[in-house]
DNA sequence: TATAGAATAACCCTTTAGGGCTATTGTATT
DNA sequence: AATACAATAGCCCTAAAGGGTTATTCTATA
């Protein structure tokens, strides 16, 4: 049986090391490639051709969650595995529906990724134990053309959006960020909300932290 | 010759699963405990007694440097090497007082983490060529302004504070963090005015984008 | 041309934040 | 022994935030 043809997407080189030498040494698989951000595993994907990306998500430039959806686009047989040091789990319904093939928490035992390598590559998709509750929870629950529609607007934010982040991370109230883009306070009021539902926020201190360390602002 | 013992703390389970498999499948390391911060790390050197620490900066509850100092407090002996991912060169000459052995910065390869240990075991500190240039610098009279403030400036918050930041900024109200932290509301909110007034900041907002793009969490 | 989304504006409501003030306890340093 | 500060806890108050709902205008695109 042949290597399988793995890309390793992370932006900490470090990281990668240690997966490359702990996966190459022990199973099936061969790292035939490694990339820093989304962009460069878009580019890497059609270079290389591997037949499994094992990806990020929260990376600069372009996350794994828009990577995986723009590989999506010319290559419908790649395997892709999210492999996510988040908490929470906002991105969890976007990777879903981003065609993706596995979902891997952080807390997740080298031997729960490969197993999840072992069966998305027999062609069945891998989610761990807990991904699998929020899903159940959702479609037995209720709301789920509220959720839907939440979570296929995958859109970042827009600009007038991205402006009113940039703001209040300065430190300015919604009523002097109206005044300064010469706007009702109701409407940056209105934007706050719809950031917040967005991007699946419990507030806007968490939005911001998401923001800087995506590289929004 | 027998194996070093080392001891691995990273907050991120996954990282120390990768380093614990690459390194010990191809030198002789023996990987005797892991730990996930500072705390616990602390906990687990007086316990299995290492020879070596192989320890992150930003953990949880308590980071690297302050472990290191207080591992420092009952041995003297086992070696500590920082691992750190973080690109700037804030703590460096903190850690220099720490008392560690060696510094590594994200972006090494896992070649140069082994010729790292391998000086350190023989009793000769290792710092990588940046860190090294930093050092140099400073005793040659470079920037030492620059030094001084980033060193005495960089974090004017307690310890305790620190962590209420975090959690602010991961969304959590002052009552959720009260709960988390076992303490009253109204200490929570006395933090926050308190963090505030430090950072001269107009409200919490400001605070979180000061504290993420200066390293603090 | 019909539909979707961005940007705007306004109302309801409750919860949270934050300024100012006082005060106790413990610990470390001088 | 005295001083400083961290961490704790409580009160007052007003301002701000944020959930929900509705609605208009403009623009891009299917």
């Amino acid at each position: 049986m042949s290597k399988t043809k793995v890309l390793l997407v992370d932006d900490h080189k470090w990281v990668r090391q240690g997966f490359k030498l702990a996966l190459e040494s022990k199973y099936d698989i061969d790292i035939v490639g490694e990339a820093g951000d989304g962009n460069e595993a878009v580019e890497k994907t059609k270079e290389l051709m591997p037949e499994l990306i094992l990806m990020d998500i929260n990376m600069p430039n372009l996350n794994g969650i828009e990577a995986a959806k723009q590989i999506r686009e010319f290559n419908k047989d790649v395997k892709i595995i999210i492999l996510t040091m988040l908490d929470n789990e906002r991105f969890i319904f976007e990777a879903l529906t981003a065609g993706i093939n596995g979902y891997i928490y952080k807390d997740s035992e080298i031997t729960e990724l490969v197993t999840a390598i072992k069966q998305v590559m027999e062609g069945e998709d891998y989610f761990n134990k807990e991904v699998t509750k929020k899903i159940i929870d959702y479609h037995t629950g209720k709301n789920i053309s509220e959720f839907y529609q939440e979570t296929t607007q995958s859109s970042p934010l827009t600009k007038r959006e991205l402006e009113v982040v940039k703001l209040v991370s300065e430190g300015y109230t919604s009523k002097v960020i109206a005044e300064k883009l010469f706007i009702s306070p109701f409407t940056v009021v209105k934007h706050r909300k719809n950031i917040i539902k967005k991007l699946h926020a419990k507030n806007f201190n968490e939005v911001i932290s998401y923001a800087i360390a995506n590289g929004l602002i």
